[in-house]
DNA sequence: AGAACTTGTCTAATTCACTAGACAACTAAT
DNA sequence: ATTAGTTGTCTAGTGAATTAGACAAGTTCT
């Protein structure tokens, strides 16, 4: 039998950046902080010098934490955003008062046939024709989630079109006749980043994902949105 | 200037395995199919048979797929339990209907003094007083979470042999004259887990949980609890 | 029986992760 | 100016991760 390794495949520099990155985002440090010395943290993650020198250089390349030479190392941007989740969500509006505001951008749309999750989703027979938008959504130049979202043909067959023009699903509802919608139900799970995400989102290789899995229904509870949302837990978490 | 390693310090085997394990879960592979064969999986993932053989035998260390010599790698158990949490949440009863029963276990407990983030959640002042409970929940046999709550002294002073007496915040709560109660707020995120978590849970080092930090309240609003608890974020998502 | 295809096992070589030690370069004090 | 303490850079060695190829052992079909 193969023996399973005691560092599960993941390297000891990575979990290092990981426990200070979170001990700067959970607000342990502040901004401008010093850390401890790479000695001193060294001893801490019971690591060598080096190894935890790589892991403050993947920290210095976030923008988390800046060296200075013969000072120390500080913590140089801490925040981490709260998503806003609930029956009425819209995501500019969950984000509201922490970003200068948020921008959709339609990465690609397809006209495709609904799978059994997708038809279980919408409420459609599968097989039926259903539009696929894959959107990113940024806020100050940042990318906060990376959007899979299905709709029906027969309605929104035109909704590519609608929210490349309005980078936002809400306003490209809107112009379809939707004045208003809900969440219907809402799954998060977690997991690795796939390489596409990693780079749409401009994550590290290896990072966590927090996934959600909506649908959202029209003022009649007609399902009208099926989505699958990846956001990138070390730069937001989720507020139910 | 360290230059980033394209794998992000997540070894190949390990996400070939994590995604084989996402297949699974996300029932693109339902129970007792055959895998791609060993050859098609170091095709697919651009990674060699050996490679791949190693991520096969994480899974199957795990349970989730079991390989026949000869004849292929099937799917051995596909389940992931779904945890509901809302206004009213009880965890046994988020579970309900998807296994036997949840039992839960008191790790450790301890009196100590309010950090800021905890007398914010509990609406206490710095350094009031406050009881803490290290917990583990398991169904099946299975550890589902691994909790850290704290309350408020004055109240609660005893609920850790409550706790250990019930095996449920929800029965020691009861106990105390807690009739009912409500959640006020949830935020949720996902990380890595600890050494300790993975100890805890009995997880692959390197594996990733779900973060819940809530807040409940009675039913005059007054805040009861303070809780963090993860998850493993491949045994169950979280519904809202 | 034989052919084709599967998983299981072995050896070997290369690249990466981690450790170890030494010293340079810089900062802030005395 | 000196000293102590910090980050930056270099060399070197060990073990894990990954690749490569070959063949054994088992299953399923013809």
């Amino acid at each position: 039998m193969t023996k399973l390794d005691d560092r599960g495949g993941v390297a000891l520099w990575r979990r290092i950046a990981d426990d200070i990155r979170l001990d700067i985002i959970g607000g342990k440090l502040e901004r401008g902080a010093r850390l401890p010395t790479e000695a001193a943290l060294a001893q801490r993650f019971s690591a060598n010098r080096h190894t935890v020198r790589r892991a403050l250089a993947v920290l210095a390349e976030e923008g988390v934490v800046r060296a200075e030479q013969g000072r120390g190392t500080f913590v140089d941007e801490a925040r981490r955003l709260s998503y806003r989740i609930g029956r009425r969500t819209r995501f500019s509006e969950g984000l509201a008062g922490q970003t200068r505001g948020t921008q959709g951008q339609l990465l690609a749309s397809r006209d495709e046939y609904a799978t059994a999750s997708i038809a279980r989703g919408l409420g459609l027979r599968a097989g039926a024709r259903v539009v696929r938008l894959e959107t990113l959504t940024s806020a100050d130049a940042r990318p906060l989630s990376r959007g899979t979202s299905w709709f029906g043909y027969a309605r929104f067959g035109a909704i590519a079109e609608h929210y490349r023009e309005t980078g936002s699903i809400t306003r490209a509802l809107a112009r379809l006749g939707v004045a208003d919608y809900a969440r219907q139900s809402t799954r998060i799970s977690a997991r690795y980043a796939t390489p596409d995400e990693t780079h749409d989102l401009k994550l590290v290789p290896g990072s966590v994902v927090l996934v959600t899995e909506i649908v959202d229904v029209d003022d009649t509870e007609q399902p009208i949105q099926y989505a699958l949302t990846r956001f990138p837990a070390d730069r937001l978490e989720l507020v139910v």
